[in-house]
Parts: C-alpha cells; sequence; structure tokens
DNA sequence: GATGAATGAGTATTCATTCAT
DNA sequence: TATGAATGAATACTCATTCAT
C-alpha cells in the first residue's frame, strides 16, 4: 500500500513535470512568434529558448503549427473568458443587448491595447474560424462562457435581431482586423483614437440588423 | 550614329522582353502563391514555371516579397480602379454619399466572388497600409482614381461625416475580412448570402460617422 | 525459508513473464522486419506493437540486429527441424541419397511457398554462415537433427561423394536464392512453374559431386 | 560565329565538368558502399568525399538509392561486358555451349576474386532483377552484348535445352550467392578451393536441362 | 524487473543567392 | 542580359539509448 502511494505521489510529481515542460514550451513558442514570426522561428529555438532538448519538442507538438494551433486556441479562449468574467461582474450596469456588446467589445480592445503582442499573434486570426472551431476546445474555467452570455443577451432582449450569428461574426471580422491595423502600426491612427469610433461603428452594425417593427 | 540606332532599336525590342519576362514572373509567381502559398513557393518554382532561369529572377526582384509587394500592389490596385470606373460609368442612378459606397462596396464584392484566387492572394493583406501606400504606385490606366472618388462624393454630399479616412478605413477592414472568411469556407455562410447583411451593416457604420445635425 | 519459497513462486511466474515477453517482442519483430524491412523499423515500433516500453526491449537484446539474428537463427532451425521431421516420418519410401536430398529441398520450398514472409526474411541470410553457426543454438525439439541426417544419409549411401559440405552449401545457396526471386517477384517464373527445373538442377550439382568409380 | 564557337567550346567544357561531378560522386559512393556499407553511408559523407558540396549531389542523383542503383547496372553491366569481351577474343578455342558457358563463369568468378569489394557491393544484388531490368540500360562499349552471346552459343548448340532463360537464372543465382560467401567469409573455402566444384555444379546445371533423345 | 520521459547526435533535403560563362 | 551549376547554411524530424522513478 506504501508502495502504492509512494507511485501516485511520484506519477503526480512526473504528471506535475510533463505540464510545467509543455508550459515552457508554449511560453518559449509564444514569445518567438511575437517577436519573430511564426516562420522564422525554428523548432530549434522554441527548444532552447525553452531549456529542453529539440526531441522533447516532438513529445508535446507535432510540429510548429501544432503548438501554434494550440496557442491560438487558448490566447483566443483567455480573451473571451476574460471578457465575459467581467461583465459577469457588473452585470447591473449594462442593460439592453447593445450596452453588453459594446461592453465586451471595449473590454477586449482594452485587453488588445495592454498587450499589443496578443494582438500580433492572434492578428488577423482571431477570426470567425477560431472563434467556432477552437474556442470550444478551452473550457471556461470560471464557468462563464462567451456564446452562453451571447445566446442569454439575445434571449433577454426586447429588440430582435436578424442572423444573430452574422451579425457576431461581422463584429468580430471588424474589431480583430481594425485592432492589428491600429494597435501595431498606429494606421490609420492609435486605437486610443480609432477607439470611439469603431464602437460606434458597431453600435450601427447592431442596429442594422434590427428587426423594425 | 549608326551604333547608337542599333542600340536604340535593340533596348526597343529589350525593353519589351523585360517587360515579357516581368510579366512571366508575376504571372507564375501569382499562380503559385495562390495555388500552394508564399511559403511553398520557391524561387525556383517561380523561374521555372515563368519559364526563365533561376538566376533571371533577381534580375527583376530582390526575393520572394518583393515581387509578393509588386503583386499586392498591382492586384489590388486594379480591383479598386474596376470598382471606380464601373461607378464613372452609371453614375447618373446613384445619388447620395451612401448609395455611392454602397456601389462600389458591392461592385467589389462581386469581384472577389468572381476571382476568388484574388481573395486568398490579397486576403488579409487587403489592408489599410496598402490601400494608402502602394495603391498609388499603380496609375489608374483610365484616368479613375479611386481615392478622388472618394473624396469628390464626400464633397457632394448633403450630409456631412465626421473622420472620413477612418470611415472608410474600417469599411475596407471590414469588406476584405469578412470576404475571406465567406469566400474561402463559406463561414459562417456564402457570400451570397452574407453580401445583403454585409452591405447593410457597412450602412450602418457609414450612418454612425454622420454629423447629427 | 518462507522467502526462498515465495522467491522460487514469485521466479517461477517471472520467469513465465520474461519468455512471454520475449516471444512478443520477436514476434513484433518478425511482423515488422517482414512488412517494413529492417531499417525502416525501429525499436520503438516493436516494443510498441509488443505492448511493452521501450526500455524493457534492453533488458531482452542489445540492439536491433541482436533480435534479428535471434530470429533468423529461430526461423532457419524450425525450417530444417520441420523438413527433417517430414523426412524421418516416411523414411521408407525414400532410398537413396539424392532422393533423400530432393525430399528434404522439396519440402523447404513447400515451406517458402505456404509463408513467403519467411522467404523475405530469412531471404539472402539462410547462407551458410547461419547454417553452420546459428543452426546449432536452435535445439531440434523432437530429437531430429538436420545435421545428422545428412551425415547418416551420407554414410547409408552406396555412391561415394566427394566434398559433402561444399555440396550441401551450394544446395543452400541455390534453393534460398532462387525461392528469394521466384516467390516474392515472380521471377523468372511463379515457384511453382520453377521448382521442377530446381529440384532437376540439384540433382545435376549432387551428381557432379559423385565419385566416378 | 566566333561567339558561337565559343559558347560550344565552353558548353563542352560545362558537359566535361558535368560528367566529371557525377564521376566523382560514383566513385566515392562506391568506396563508401564497399567499406561502410550503405546503411551507415550518408550523403553527406559522399559529397564531402567526392569533395562537392552536399546540395550538389542532388543535382545529380535524387538519393541514396538512385546513386546505388546507377552503380549496379553500372558494375553489373561491366562485369558482364568484360567476360563477353573475353570470350569473344579466344572464341576459336571453345567450343560446345557448355563450355561456353563455362568459361563465362570462369571469367565472372575471376573478376569477383580480383576486386572483391565488386562483390561485396553487388553482393547477392547481381541477382536475375538486375540481369534482366538494369544490364540494358548500360550499352555494351566494344559491341559485345552478353544476351545476344547466350542466344547465338544456344543457335549454334547441337545439343537442345529446354528453358534455357530459366537455366541461365539458376547458374547466375548460384555463382552469384555462392561467390558471396566464398569469397567475402571464405565460407565453406576460398574461391580458390571452392571453383572446381562450382564450375562442376554449373555443368551438373546445364546437363539436368539438356532434352534427352 | 519495468517504465517512458528526456536526450541530442545524426540525417535528408531544401533553397536563396552567387558567379563564371 | 541571361543562364543554371554550385554552394552550404538552415531546418525538420528520427531514434537509439539512458536513467530516475
Amino acid at each position: 500500500m506504501e508502495i502504492d502511494l509512494a507511485k501516485k505521489r511520484n506519477s503526480g510529481k512526473a504528471e506535475q513535470n510533463k505540464k510545467a515542460k509543455k508550459e515552457a514550451l508554449t511560453s518559449a513558442a509564444f514569445d518567438l512568434f511575437t517577436s519573430k514570426g511564426i516562420n522564422k522561428t525554428s523548432i530549434a529555438d522554441i527548444a532552447e529558448r525553452a531549456k529542453v532538448a529539440k526531441g522533447t519538442f516532438y513529445l508535446y507538438f507535432s510540429d510548429k503549427y501544432d503548438i501554434r494551433n494550440f496557442l491560438i486556441a487558448n490566447k483566443a479562449g483567455a480573451i473571451f473568458h476574460k471578457a465575459s468574467a467581467a461583465m459577469n461582474a457588473r452585470t447591473s450596469s449594462v442593460k439592453t443587448f447593445e450596452d453588453k456588446i459594446l461592453f465586451l467589445a471595449s473590454n477586449i480592445i482594452d485587453q488588445f491595447i495592454e498587450d499589443p503582442t496578443i494582438v500580433r499573434f492572434l492578428s488577423k486570426n482571431l477570426s470567425w474560424g477560431i472563434f467556432k472551431h477552437d474556442l470550444n476546445a478551452v473550457p471556461a474555467e470560471n464557468g462563464v462562457d462567451f456564446r452562453k452570455l451571447y445566446t442569454d443577451a439575445l434571449a433577454q432582449s426586447d429588440v430582435q435581431y436578424r442572423e444573430p450569428e452574422v451579425m457576431l461574426f461581422l463584429i468580430i471580422e471588424l474589431v480583430s482586423s481594425a485592432s492589428y491595423s491600429a494597435i501595431l502600426f498606429r494606421e490609420p491612427c492609435s486605437m486610443q483614437d480609432l477607439k470611439p469610433s469603431l464602437l460606434e461603428s458597431i453600435r450601427g452594425i447592431i442596429r442594422s440588423f434590427q428587426n423594425c417593427p
């Protein structure tokens, strides 16, 4: 019995060790991807920075694109979860569907401003494909699920909207695409300056989906 | 003098020859970029398809990214010029600023639908950077200039708009980003189905920039 | 004493377990060697197919070539032992030395036809070196020993033969070499078609070793 | 015109240069294959020994097995052509079909004895597959063609033979297989000692194919 | 004995770029 | 101008072997 316990303790340690290795690899990869770009990052680079042997990389990921996808899903998931959690925390002040969406958008943009590397990485990848397919891969840690939040907001809304899926798609595409240009290249202006117009444009999009009574 | 004449005659032919070679190279590069992707296309590939020696490539372009940029400017320029020309041809029927912008957007989307390879290539490259910097490099063949068209339309409008530059930026980002997903992956739906909502969203954006009287 | 008994009991089970593991490893190796070839078979492959950890492989064999040699000796031994047993079973009908050798050759060829993977594996390895050195390593399970059979047949023969060792060598080389080509590639024809000529050729070889009176 | 001549001279040199490079590569590969074995020879090894850059290898051969096949065809071709030429040179003294075949076999065995590396390389590859497929790839330099020689010898023979193709197959398999063991490992004896018995065995095989009148 | 995570040397192959012709 | 042979750095991926548990 003691042996069994020891084994369990051991395998617990091994398990922890593996998790640490994976974390080291993903962290190293993220740093390199955002600084040098994916193309110029080699597996040797990632392994070296993670202080791990080259072969070890292949115990955790099948290739560069495997780790990239893992990162995309994780980073994108974190962004959405964080925004959802923030809204849940002060649900009282935001009433209408429009206000809720704008709150979420604003929060996501703020996250982008705070950590521009995440925009560089997700760049033009934070789009519908990821949202739809990879997001589910990352479980909401705190029980707040972005998609459920959106559906609930729609259900609670007095105003009816056509094609809510398409509306969400267009908003996400606009935010990610505009953020890339504004945050990374200040084109056509800084995100600080762009944000009000961007949020108003989102409001414009939302209104264009209202069912007129 | 005879020598000079000979040279001129030669250089005339040579000039033509050079243009043909450059055209062959860009055409080959476009085909390969859109079918295999830029990363998997080598200079040897391009030269082979253009029926030109590998060394010759370097007489016309400095590297793969040089020819890519040349292509982006050219292809994007052609799209905008074509749209501008189309609007000029039937300027009578479209009156308001909103209508003009929607006409241009609709025309560009139709061009994308007709030739999806161009969306794949420009994809997420048809962004503000290109629009602002590279577009000018391509002269409007028929004297119709997209930027001038936009400025004129603004000037002729009864309605006043805040930050017209930002408005145009957001519209272009939305169109190119949404086209990529819809046309290439039918996500979240086909472009046929998306187009009405997309145009209405653009209208929503435009209205959000109106100066309320 | 109790401890000793326990140990014995354990080592009995352990002994069985070890044999099963070794059997699993050799069986897995044979399958892989004959399907993918030795070069493309890794120790990881063998361990995985044997459902054993990679490190365990090294408890039984020193490397890939060690297990290959073990397999060659075993498989070749089995072939010769089976042929010998078959001849012993119907010794009455085959009288002369020539007939005995041809019976053995025929039986071995039939075994090859029945299981072509064995030809692929032994192929050009079933040569004199193995025959002479490794075969002894495999004990004849049923007390029938090929080499003894051969010596006895010679002793009982009315006809005298020069260099019986060389004669046997040439026959074995011819059979294994021809079988490889005919059975695996049907070159120059199927083994069915080749067999009569092959057996007659063996007869020709045997006669060329006869001491003329 | 002078330019054209110069170009021709140049391209002649270039052509020569290429031939020299290919020769250097094949020669280096042969040395390494026979000393270290094919498996332990890397393309880097071959290139280094040929005093050529690694990449250059791939301008001439697609991979290790490509150059191996090229070598097999060439070396095997040379062996057969040399034997054929030798027989043609003293056709007078050898009369019967049997004598002709034995002369060729003896000559080939002597070549093997003289250059054992060639046996190590062709080893068990100098078999029917090569003979039938690769031999034709190498043109007989001096107009003496082994296969024609064989056919002519059959036609001129007073004795008739069944299945001459199969007969030739069995002889080639026996010679190459026995040479490998005898020359490289002196098993079961040196080739000097084996040769008489081997030739007599071949005679025995030939006789087993005679059509009895 | 058994495990399987970790290692890092080894290898094939690609490809941008140069340069003699 | 045009060519294409040559280069060799760069890179992805494999795998035998070890060793702490």
